[in-house]
DNA sequence: CCAAGTATCTCGCTCAGCGAGAGAATAAGG
DNA sequence: CCTTATTCTCTCGCTGAGCGAGATACTTGG
């Protein structure tokens, strides 16, 4: 147990990734503070841009469910983010017990102001590597990502998804 | 503004960025939760390892400095990893105002038995890198690390640190 | 010893999120 | 069409993390 610290340029790798994690993070939070808001209004605002960017509706329900929410507190977030403008509740016409949640045009430049030079920064790193490289990073985020997801599962956790 | 989404392979691979991060923290809020704990909880004793594994000592202000809660909320996490018997509370003999924070044995086993493996698994992806690879992995990491970074200063935010 | 400074803790509060259950709408069966 | 089960959201009351203010205990300098 005593120095699983020091090792090769893996281990120094692994920790960056942690670290890089955690500056992200930080990143979300600031944004989520600048503008009055917690880091769970913010993940609630990305799963809205990306869901709006797949030309998909969103519904209460299934928001809440993204999150790990349940219809009380999807409730709650809702009202909030209703309250700043972010969002606004309409009516589903094909099923009139479903309120489908859209976000404001400025919400998205809001979060495109704060996460767009940061993805473009991240674009540009890439743009300097060639194929094989890029193929390592894949590799490697990918295999992390995974690893996370299996070990989630093995442990015995059920989660909603 | 439009699509911003279907670009080359770089914004693909920014975005498994994003999803490995997320799968990171699902990660770790299910190591809080299997464990009866929050996710502060979980970083408040990733701060405490490493310090330990540091060689240097925590105290309870500079822990929640670290996590950024107040002296309040500090004292109110000090008090549930005590009663979960993950840290101990020690007086200093050189300066009896502070608490300084010790993690328990067990505590640290139990965070290996959920982190270790996944970073094992990094590793062990790491290992069938060239020279090169690792370089560009190093790079892409360090590079969104500072950019996070910075892009939380530039937008005008002064934290405790 | 006294005063100022520092580290932690106590008290009262706000608010995110939970459990239970109420309403409102749809779906299935007569 | 009417009844019953199901589904989606919202309301109510509660728990608990974290905050602000101030109390308390110790240290340092005069």
């Amino acid at each position: 147990m005593a120095d699983r610290a020091h090792q090769g340029p893996e281990l120094e790798i692994v920790h960056l990734l942690r670290a890089t994690t955690v500056e992200l993070g930080l990143h979300s939070v600031r944004f989520a503070h600048r503008n009055g808001m917690h880091p769970t209004d913010v993940r609630a605002l990305i799963a809205l841009m990306d869901a709006s960017r797949a030309g998909e509706e969103m519904t209460a329900g299934r928001l809440g469910a993204l999150l790990g929410l349940n219809s009380a507190g999807t409730t709650a977030l809702v009202d909030r983010l209703e309250r700043l403008g972010h969002v606004r509740r309409v009516r589903d016409g094909r099923d009139r017990r479903r309120v489908l949640v859209e976000v404001d045009e400025r919400a998205v430049e809001l979060g495109w102001a704060s996460f767009g030079p940061l993805i473009g920064r991240a674009v540009e790193l890439l743009q300097g590597y060639d194929e094989r490289e890029l193929a390592a990073v894949r590799g490697f985020l990918d295999g992390v990502r995974r690893a996370a997801a299996d070990h989630g599962a093995e442990t015995g956790h059920t989660d909603p998804g």
